[in-house]
DNA sequence: ACAGAATATTCCTTAGAGGGAATATTTACG
DNA sequence: CGTAAATATTCCCTCTAAGGAATATTCTGT
């Protein structure tokens, strides 16, 4: 099987730890520094900035230096490419014949060894 | 900020293991078995079986007895929240006018000292 | 060049995940 | 009931990720 667009698991892992994802999630409707993600977080500053390098590194979000400040937004194309990616598996939650699908599947698998069916 | 959904990082972390990953798109077409995914993905029978656990798990498949054989399957439930959750971003990589914002912010951010904004 | 923000990095420690090998469990079948 | 296949679980070990605290770095303004 093949699979249209290529998804990393370093964004998976990196959306996969809780404080990570929450930065994400207050990414959503604009960038911010780092003080503001920490403050806005509860997080102590290097740990949002600890986090924001493991963001960065998957290509989550990219850094803009403003004054002495340094603003982190998200980035588009790992997004897009997540969506790409579940959107693969789109049938399972649509496809009616799924379950007939995997219940004939089932009988084959039961009676293989006998070759017995059609 | 409120999100629609409920995005379980536990689905995330599940998805983040290649291997598991993996695992996940050979069920895309249909379930199988335990051996079938260990011979298919070329695992030994007890990680592949221990990965399955943890999709399970995450919610991500479930399990149905046949004969001496344990057919796994995906579950639409947590790929669905997923697909809602990353929806949540679409603007991200489709509003042209981020951008704008984003500069917009910036400069905001650069005079919030002065308080002499809006 | 200096002082003071804002941010990044280092070091240390700890908890948990994942693999390998061996073993237990379940189920069908004679 | 005993055996064999399929699967699950346990134990042990290692490696990495994440937090805390301290420190280094970078940038701005003077």
């Amino acid at each position: 099987m093949r699979y249209i667009r290529f998804m990393n698991t370093m964004i998976l892992s990196a959306l996969a730890e809780p404080d990570r994802k929450r930065i994400v999630e207050s990414l959503c409707d604009g960038s911010r520094s780092v003080g503001e993600v920490a403050e806005k977080l509860a997080l102590r500053q290097p740990q949002a900035s600890k986090h924001l390098r493991v963001l960065s590194e998957a290509g989550l979000v990219e850094v803009r230096p403003v004054a002495n400040v340094r603003i982190y937004q998200l980035r588009a194309q790992p997004l897009e490419e997540l969506d790409a990616w579940i959107e693969t598996f789109r049938h399972v939650w649509e496809d009616r014949f799924n379950r007939l699908d995997d219940y004939l599947r089932t009988l084959h698998e039961n009676e293989a060894r006998d070759d017995s069916e059609k």
